[in-house]
Parts: structure tokens; C-alpha cells; sequence
DNA sequence: CAAAAAATTTAACATTTATTATGATTTCCA
DNA sequence: TGGAAATCATAATAAATGTTAAATTTTTTG
């Protein structure tokens, strides 16, 4: 992990993804209090379960998991993933002790923001306030679709859905640059995410190859028939509350 | 489904249940806004996916299902279950669009509140607004054991650690009374919560019995080994944020 | 660049869970 | 209370997924 004292303009300009759902004006109240930022290199453990945090991250590049011990010792869960333009644990704001671990799943750059000053500033702006705890609500229905994705659904549309998710939401976070980027999504990720063994993975995505469906490969995720893996993995967006219109075709 | 109105002394009392996380002061700039009772039969839809709500609920009796159909036609899949003492659906005062069903299971009755002068209350008390959004985000974080449960769990285990948070939420609503409710837990909710067939929950609920740890029977949880249940489904309750030590033993 | 480490693929086999079906029991209503 | 409708229990079988192991490929690192 390094650290990186920045000045005000740094910060000037607001990055894509689920922070837009602030307006403009509401983006130059939260950016001041952004100024220090944060490198971690893939698996580094950023926040631990049990932490009591007086801070928060936003997540402006890379890839970051919240992770559970899954019980048996060896594996773990992801409960979560967050892309850029998310906060990773602003839920601390309001909960103070973390109740899973935060972890790069690639290298990540991420800013700090500071609860003490963040109260200060929400204190006085009620409209942003209930943004951010809308931001949060997002993250809360993306979890219930994960516990219905997981609970609910076979190996071959979990495996679709889960992809079709990433796509969805890296496209929010980069828009059509998201073909392009060099993001290790490896296939024990995916594992995690999806409750599945890695095998498994490997024989699953083997099939949705097959259909020509998508490919996996380097560590990028390429789709070949985006509609068909939508269909593969009854794929509806809906749930993830995207700002605007950033969901590129 | 019945309504009935009330007036202000009638939620004089606050209920107890996660609404505890509330003090007395902030109950009482609450409960004026919930004069308006609804009763609900069991299986009832209550609000539809998809549904823009102006209001919001909070359950005082009985058991309440958020649920989405699993793309599989016949049959749904628990994203959440509310207990007395919980908002439904509070999350819908700022993302106002639902992404679930919601569905009594049991006899319910729940005390409505408007966004609308909500919304008027929380501008005007930022740590009222906190609390609630607090709330919220005590859902989010039981959604994510759910996610860990059904992701990471086998059978036996994950039974055991969905009835131990069962056992633990209703002592949270009820006490040491929660014994003898008459809530008609069926095998199919069980079913429907972990996202294992109903034979299979037969088939775990008598391994459970044999272990002597529970029995479920005529729709109520009886406990014989507590402490055994915990371990054999792993369960600590941390991530429930129970208000105070309501967790009674 | 070469060696080492990590990740993927595949196969054989084991285990878990789903499916289907049927009878027993309980609950709900008329 | 008695009959219908749910719910539950159980068994036999099928399907899905996990486990282990080994070979291959890719990535990382010295």
C-alpha cells in the first residue's frame, strides 16, 4: 500500500461510474474532502472484519472484494464486488465495525474520505445526505440479487448472470472503453462470487464458450453475443439502479 | 388486507425489535407519522416489484417475505424476511422503486408511514435521518450472511444457521417469549429462504432432530441445544447489530 | 530470457442435492 | 366434526456439483 497527499483540483473532476448519481455541485462538495489517496497492489487486505472505521473509500480504479471467510477455513465468499465510482464501505459511516474484509483483487487506487469531516459536511446538505444512503441502498439490492443469483440459480445462468452483471457494470464504470481493460478477473474470482469451485468455473465457462456466448481469457472478460448471455443468464439490470442512461449497448 | 386508523396514543408505546435502535425522543417524532394500521393473511402480496411506493411499512406483528421469483417459474426465492420491530421497506424512501416482492407469510400487522412527511421529519433531524439509514443498512448487511450462507454453506449447516438467526431475530422482536409464537414457520419458507428443495429441508430438519438440536414442528422452532445448533451453523451473531443486549440467551 | 509460481483444463470419481412419486399427517374450513 | 387441501416424510432415482489429481498453459519474477 502507498499514500498520496493530493490538492484540491486533483479531485476536480468527477469520475464515472455510481457517483454519478451526484449532481455536479454536490460532487464539488464531497471532492475537497477527498485528498488523500491510496495504491494496493492485487490481494491486499484493505480493511479487516471487525474494524471499527472512521473512514471510508471510493473506489477510482481497479477492482475491490468484500470478502467473508466461508467457515471452511481455505475458501472464501465474496459477498460483494466494487467497481469504480463506487464507495467501498461508506455502510461504515452510519455502522462504524465492518463485518467482512475489503480486498484488491487487482491493483486499485482508492480515496479516503474521513467521517468526521463527512458528518460535518451532510450535516449541513440533507439532499446529499439522502444520496449517499441511496448509494448505499443500491449496494443493498445488488445483494439481494446475489443471494437470489446464488440460491436460486444453476451453474451455467449463475455463471452468466454473474458475467453479465460485470459487463453491465463496468460499462457504468468505463463506458465503451470497458472491452479494453486489463482487469484480472480470474476464474477463482469468479468462484468466490458465485459460490461455485473453480473447477466448476473452468467447465461452465468451457460451455458458455461454446455457445458462443462469451470467453474468458487473460484475465478479460470478451462477450461475443451480448443478448444471448443475457438470455443465458436471465439477465434484467434493473436491480442495479444505474445513473442515467450509462448503459452502453 | 384491512385498514384501520389510529390515533397518535395508539404507538405511544415503541415496539420492541430492531426499532430499538431508535431513543425514546426519536420514537416519538415517528410514531405520530404512523397512524394509519394495515392487517394482512398470510401469503398475501403486499407491494409488487417494480411498484413507485410513496410510503413505507413497518411490521409491529407477524412474519413478512421479500421475495423475487427465480427466473425457474414455480417457484421464489427469499431475498429477506422482516420481523416485528423492522421497517419492510424503508429503503424505499430513497430508491422508491421496489426490486422485490413483498409477501406476509404469516397473519401480519403493520403501521404505515409516508414519505412525503417523512421526508419533512428527517430535514429537520440529521440524527433521526442517521439512525434510519442505519436501519437500512443493518438489511444490507444481514443480506450479505444470506449471501454467505447460501453461497458457501451445505445443507445441514445452512439450516441450522438460518433457524439460529431465525431464533435470535425473534428474540430480538418478542424476548424470552419467542417460544411460544404461534408463527407458522413451513417447511416450504425454509425452503424458499436457503434455496434448497422442501424434500431436502425435510431430510435436514431430521438430521437436525436426531442431532438434538431442534425440531420444527406445527409450524414453531423448538430449541434443545442451542449452543449445539450455533455450531453446528457456524453461527455468531455480529452481523445482526442487535440493538443493546436484547440477545437474550 | 529462463525458472518458478500461479492459473487453467481435463478426467475420473465421490458426494450432495434435486426430482418424482406416494403415502401419512396435519391443518383448514364448511 | 368431517372432509378437502396443505404440508410433511420417505424412498428411489437422476442430475448437478464437489473433490482429487495430473498435465498444460499462462503469468510473474529473478
Amino acid at each position: 500500500m502507498t499514500t498520496e497527499q493530493l490538492n484540491y483540483n486533483d479531485m476536480s473532476v468527477k469520475p464515472s461510474g455510481m457517483v454519478d448519481h451526484l449532481s455536479d455541485a454536490q460532487w464539488a462538495k464531497v471532492a475537497p474532502l477527498l485528498t488523500q489517496h491510496m495504491h494496493f497492489a492485487p490481494s491486499e487486505v484493505i480493511s479487516r472484519r471487525g474494524d471499527f472505521l472512521d473512514h471510508s473509500l471510493l473506489l477510482l480504479d481497479g477492482l475491490i472484494a468484500r470478502s467473508v471467510p466461508s467457515g471452511q477455513g481455505a475458501r472464501n465468499t465474496f459477498v460483494a464486488l466494487q467497481f469504480p465510482g463506487e464507495f467501498v464501505d461508506l455502510h461504515a459511516f452510519p455502522l462504524k465495525r465492518l463485518d467482512h474484509d475489503v480486498v484488491s483483487l487487482t491493483d486499485t487506487r482508492v480515496a479516503m474520505v474521513a467521517h468526521e469531516p463527512l458528518r460535518e459536511l451532510l450535516n449541513g446538505d440533507v439532499e446529499l445526505a439522502r444520496k449517499l444512503w441511496l448509494m448505499t441502498l443500491v449496494d443493498a439490492s445488488i445483494h439481494r440479487h446475489w443471494v437470489m443469483r446464488n440460491s436460486a440459480m444453476r451453474a451455467l445462468a449463475r455463471v452468466a448472470n454473474f458475467l453479465s452483471e460485470f459487463d453491465a457494470r463496468m460499462s457504468v464504470a468505463y463506458g465503451t472503453e470497458r472491452q479494453r481493460l486489463p482487469f484480472s478477473l480470474r476464474q477463482t474470482d469468479i468462484a468466490d462470487a458465485t459460490g461455485l469451485t473453480s473447477v466448476h468455473v473452468s467447465r461452465t465457462l468451457r460451455e458458455l464458450r461454446e455457445h458462443g456466448c462469451c470467453t474468458v481469457a487473460g484475465g478479460k472478460l470478451l462477450i461475443h453475443d451480448r443478448k444471448g448471455l443475457h438470455k443465458v443468464g436471465m439477465f434484467e439490470a434493473a436491480y442495479l439502479y444505474a445513473p442515467q442512461s450509462e448503459m452502453a449497448p
